[in-house]
RNA sequence: GGACCCGUGGCUUAGCCAGGAUAUAGCACCGGGCUUCUAACCCGGGGGUCGCGGGUUCGAAUCCCGCCGGGUCCGCCA
């Protein structure tokens, strides 16, 4: 709703600038708009005219705001502050917002992209770890705000099965017995053991060496061996995705790629920039011209294949089966990733928007499955739950077992999730038990327990019919409104600059604009048409409240 | 050595890409609020050279340059 006010903010500006002829640069927000405590939305694109039109930037100020139409829809009026233009919203505007997010159909926008998100893919030797689940929560939460945007997507694992990593994997599981623990975890043991064994016994790494070669020719006994071991790991990792409440819609291995000739196809394409030299026994093409020293080997002296080319094939595919294609990376694939897309550049094929997110690293350093150094997601869900478990039980003594596993279960999904969605992808965090435990701070359940506040308050009260939305006039209440408002906003941003902890932010606002309301403004108690109208307000910001819950991937609970 | 990211009250953090009107929140600390729709809440208070130094600009947390500190990468690994 937000966006429609914008729109019209902006069509006034425009219309008053051409009255005045004045003509700002073009570019982002050429207009000055933004966001203020002083109004709903503000403008200070007379600073920008002023050292071309050679005016004070107040008078320029002035002369538009004589130029602005009186014609408004959801504008009260405009005012002049000095050299800053201040648009508020009118009655109508803060109904209409109301109105609408009284309606179910009302919050999804109006981008209509395939979208293909790839996110996870962390490799199928063993569980994920605190630090694959930022790549994991970032993607699904990103996921969820593009289909809210009106995109659809598909989410997918990318599954390394041809890397040196899971052929160790199938050497382990060779040499090691498989424990009947979680798969996923299983795999971890052997994958370890198989690489500590390394260290000792050469005969290991060609060992990985063979089934490398093997299952890159078709062998069907290793492709056996291999496919069934990524399965098992995959479908531990699943069991803890799930968890968190993510799932991916298609798994992508990348021996398809080799299978259907795709990789074969895309070198010899590369051959042709005249880039591609024989180098030392293996093919490499030379980037140094689009700024990268390391020569990228697109094949093995032994002739078999490489991850970076298998992407390449990967990235070719998607990009021709959507209109935008995501990945979501950790800070170590930086590089190779902007090699990829140079690659991609010189195939022809459309780049994808890479979302970077810096490492999680532990107090004692960083994570490593290989060594066995890391902390599952598993454990951290185990403990945070059985956190949350205290907290509910402390709460709620008087509720089934049931019901306070159910709670305890869906509050710690949410705090993971916020946790690791709260804090902007570019930020390098060291993981810390105390601060993932720890639920007095603002986090998910603070968000939670504002939409139970709210189911609450309807639950004990009938539905009604018709309310005047014009009663709503008191502080908090108009400012609920306005941060109902700002959904689309949000989502839009969101969705167009790949950032999710902005949603993260907003679901803090929204929360915060509620509880102030839900003090202040006594819905039950409230005298009959009153009490009509604040109703209406819960159940919008109840449908605000849930709609930005689900698109965080945090469950709303309705009672906590 | 080169490339990229980060550096905002004691701790965590928003704002930075698209420069504008008193710099955002939380935790911790101090003080207040439950016979009132769930106190996982709310209110008040103290606490900030926005790493440092230059520059651009009417105006810089935001842009540019240099430095310092931390992270990541620079494999015929992924």
């Amino acid at each position: 709703m937000f966006l429609d006010f914008m729109s019209e903010v902006e069509g006034l500006l425009k219309s008053a600038l051409d009255r005045c002829g004045f003509a700002p640069e073009e570019g982002i927000n050429s207009l000055g708009l933004d966001l203020t405590p002083h109004a709903d939305l503000a403008s200070s694109v007379a600073f920008r005219l002023a050292p071309v039109l050679k005016k004070s930037p107040a008078a320029i100020a002035g002369e538009i705001h004589q130029a602005i139409p009186h014609e408004f829809r959801y504008v009260e009026k405009v005012e002049l502050a000095g050299p800053y233009l201040n648009f508020f919203m009118n009655r109508a505007f803060l109904n209409a917002v109301l109105n609408q997010a009284l309606a179910d159909n009302a919050w999804t926008g109006r981008m209509n992209e395939k979208v293909i998100v790839e996110h996870t893919s962390a490799n199928p030797d063993g569980p994920l770890h605190v630090g694959h689940i930022r790549n994991s929560v970032i993607g699904d939460t990103l996921v969820r705000i593009l289909r809210r945007a009106g995109c659809s997507v598909d989410a997918q694992y990318y599954v390394n099965d041809m890397g040196r990593q899971e052929a160790m994997v199938v050497v382990g599981c060779d040499h090691f017995h498989l424990d009947s623990i979680k798969a996923d975890h299983a795999i971890a043991r052997v994958y370890i053991a198989a690489n500590k064994e390394m260290e000792s016994n050469p005969a290991i790494r060609e060992e990985a060496d063979r089934v490398i070669q093997l299952y890159e020719a078709g062998d069907p006994d290793v492709t056996a061996k291999v496919q069934s071991a990524v399965r098992y790991a995959i479908g531990g990792i699943e069991q803890t995705l799930q968890r968190m409440n993510i799932s991916h819609d298609s798994y992508h291995w990348e021996s398809e790629f080799v299978r259907d000739g795709s990789v074969a196809e895309i070198v010899e394409r590369l051959e042709k920039t005249g880039l591609v030299a024989w180098d030392e026994g293996s093919l490499q093409l030379d980037l140094n011209d689009y700024g990268f020293e390391k020569k990228m080997v697109l094949k093995r002296a032994n002739g078999t294949s490489l991850y970076i080319t298998r992407d390449l094939a990967y990235h070719r595919w998607k990009s021709a089966n959507s209109d935008r294609s995501v990945d979501i990376l950790g800070a170590d694939h930086k590089l190779v990733s902007g090699q990829l897309r140079v690659a991609l550049g010189l195939l022809g094929v459309r780049e994808p928007e890479v979302v970077i997110f810096e490492f999680v690293s532990l107090p004692t350093g960083s994570m490593s499955t290989r060594k066995g150094k890391f902390i599952s997601a598993d454990e951290l869900l185990d403990e945070v739950e059985k956190q949350a478990m205290e907290e509910v039980r402390a709460r709620r003594p008087d509720e089934s077992p049931e019901f306070l596993k159910d709670v305890a279960r869906q509050v710690a999904s949410g705090a993971v999730r916020y946790d690791v969605v709260k804090v902007s992808a570019d930020k390098a965090t060291t993981f810390d038990w105390k601060q993932a435990l720890d639920f007095e701070k603002l986090s998910a359940p603070f968000i939670q327990y504002s939409h139970a506040r709210a189911c609450s308050i309807l639950r004990k009260s009938e539905q009604i019919e018709k309310f005047q939305a014009d009663l709503l006039v008191s502080d908090y209440e108009v400012a609920l409104i306005k941060k109902i408002a700002q959904f689309d906003l949000i989502i839009d941003r969101a969705a167009r600059e790949l950032k999710p902890h902005h949603l993260a932010t907003y679901a803090r606002e929204l929360a915060e604009s509620f509880n102030l309301f839900y003090r202040y403004s006594p819905v039950l108690d409230a005298s009959s048409e009153l009490r009509d109208a604040r109703l209406a307000l819960a159940r919008a910001a109840r449908n605000a409240l849930r709609t930005t819950l689900e698109t965080l991937g945090i469950s709303a609970l309705e009672t906590m």
